[in-house]
RNA sequence: CGGGGUGUAGCGCAGUUGGUAGCGCGCAUCGUUCGGGACGAUGAGGCCGGCGGUUCGAGUCCGCCCACCCCGACCA
């Protein structure tokens, strides 16, 4: 990509409001643009990025066997009515009529839409389990949207929806999804705490959080720094140590990067989701729950990997391999050696955003830091026949030959 | 929804006791520059958030509304 073509304009000053660094650096970088409050547009920098967690996150649901469905964000008031939740979840619902006079809301969860859908065809134990995940917008009502991309009311959330014969099943697979989420984060650099937490108004009876540790965060947690087992403040009720170890629990904020949840039976049994088992009795499905917010992962890794010159992308979900840097563009031989790397690296199949600008040596370091592409590499009157290859995470500097940049790439991919 | 704050050029901000609108950046053209947000010259760009009031006269004073931000309850 031609960055004279591309479209991102990095801001020079950002307004004083923006308090959080996901909201300072993603505004400042032109990852994203804000229309109302709490309702964002990706720029192309952006949804990159937004992408490129989607794709870890397909991936390891669909190593545990989750399948991919879309299902709608408009949903009618009957289906919630079943669930009881109608009522019960006004707010976050969006609700509103159409024009016969029927009432709709956007989806801000699909509990109600799976259940029933599953309803339509699982119908024996030979049909469980089944996992069927999306990745979709939801909405969400709420009272105040805050943080840049932490908390807003139209996001982008996978959302994995189990169904078992019993509740032994659930519990297997509950832990799987345990474990599928962990290496979600940890493919994102991110450090996360599963903590013990409240269900709310999903419902069932056992939950789990999954906590960075961050100054912007909303929540409290207390952790234990030795076997790093957590709960959320609101479930601790008096205790302060560790049922682990017996060590004091430390107070810490975060933020929520994900919730799972046991449902039970509450959803199939008022929606009418159940299963003829082996012993020919009618049995209500098990299910559980499990929910990213993509978006607000892409704000996380913001706010936990940045630096004062800008973001630190991890290599997993930069918006590009490469920022290729042309100091010299006026330089005509300078110029053409520059986009021959390019062609050179795009051929080589790696996604190569090159500064063709016209703008000063200066603005365009800048702005690489800015933008935080792991690798940069600069050529330049300065490096001769030679380019520059440095990585945004360090201050590392090292002046190799076009060969020895590709075959360095290739090694590091 | 309660409390606090802010709305003036694309962005960031000034604007005095009420007297007809400014700075920086960005944008356009030209020239000189070019390794850490270069410099000069010229130029374009405003219903001063909206409605109503006070006044000869309102960006400025008063009232109502709207939008956005921050703190609280809620959440991925």
């Amino acid at each position: 990509m031609f960055q004279s073509k591309f479209f991102a304009k990095t801001l020079r000053d950002i307004p004083k409001e923006a308090i959080t660094k996901n909201h300072q650096l993603l505004l400042k970088g032109c990852y994203i643009n804000q229309l109302i409050s709490g309702v964002w547009t990706l720029n192309p920098l952006g949804l990159r990025v937004l992408k490129k967690i989607e794709s870890i996150i397909r991936e390891e649901i669909n190593n545990i066997g989750g399948q991919e469905i879309f299902m709608p964000a408009l949903q009618p008031r009957e289906l919630w009515g079943r669930s009881g939740r109608w009522e019960k979840m006004d707010p976050p619902l969006f609700k509103f009529k159409d024009r016969h006079d029927k009432w709709l809301t956007l989806g801000s969860t699909h509990e109600e839409v799976v259940t029933d859908l599953a309803a339509q065809y699982v119908k024996s134990y030979k049909d469980l389990p089944l996992a069927l995940y999306q990745i979709q917008n939801k909405f969400r009502n709420e009272m105040r949207s805050s943080g840049g991309l932490l908390r807003v009311r139209e996001f982008v959330m996978k959302d994995l929806y189990s169904f078992h014969i019993n509740k032994e099943d659930l519990d297997q697979y509950y832990e799987k999804a345990k474990q599928a989420y962990l290496e979600i984060y940890k493919r994102c650099s991110l450090k996360v705490i599963p903590v013990e937490a409240s269900s709310g108004t999903i419902g069932g009876n056992c939950s789990h959080e999954f906590m960075v540790l961050s100054g912007s965060g909303e929540d409290k947690i207390a952790v234990c720094e030795k076997c790093n087992w957590g709960a959320n403040s609101e479930i601790l009720k008096g205790k302060y140590f560790c049922p682990h170890c017996g060590r004091e629990l430390q107070a810490a904020s975060s933020i929520e990067a994900g919730h799972i949840f046991k449902l039970g039976a509450i959803y199939s049994e008022k929606m009418g989701l159940s299963f003829m088992d082996a012993d020919g009795k009618q049995k209500p499905v098990i299910m559980g729950c499990y929910g990213i917010g993509v978006g607000r992962l892409m704000a996380i890794i913001v706010e936990c990997l940045s630096d004062e010159k800008g973001i630190v992308w991890p290599k997993s979900v930069a918006p590009f391999d490469v920022h290729l840097l042309c100091l010299d563009t006026k330089d005509k031989d300078i110029n053409k050696k520059t986009t021959e790397i390019y062609n050179n690296l795009i051929e080589a199949g790696f996604d190569v955003l090159f500064d063709d600008r016209d703008e000063s040596a200066s603005v365009k370091l800048k702005d690489a830091d800015l933008i935080g592409i792991p690798t940069r590499l600069v050529i330049s009157q300065k490096t001769g026949n030679k380019v520059e290859y440095k990585e945004r995470a360090n201050s590392k500097i090292e002046l190799l030959s076009a060969d020895e940049i590709s075959q360095k790439l290739k090694r590091e991919a």
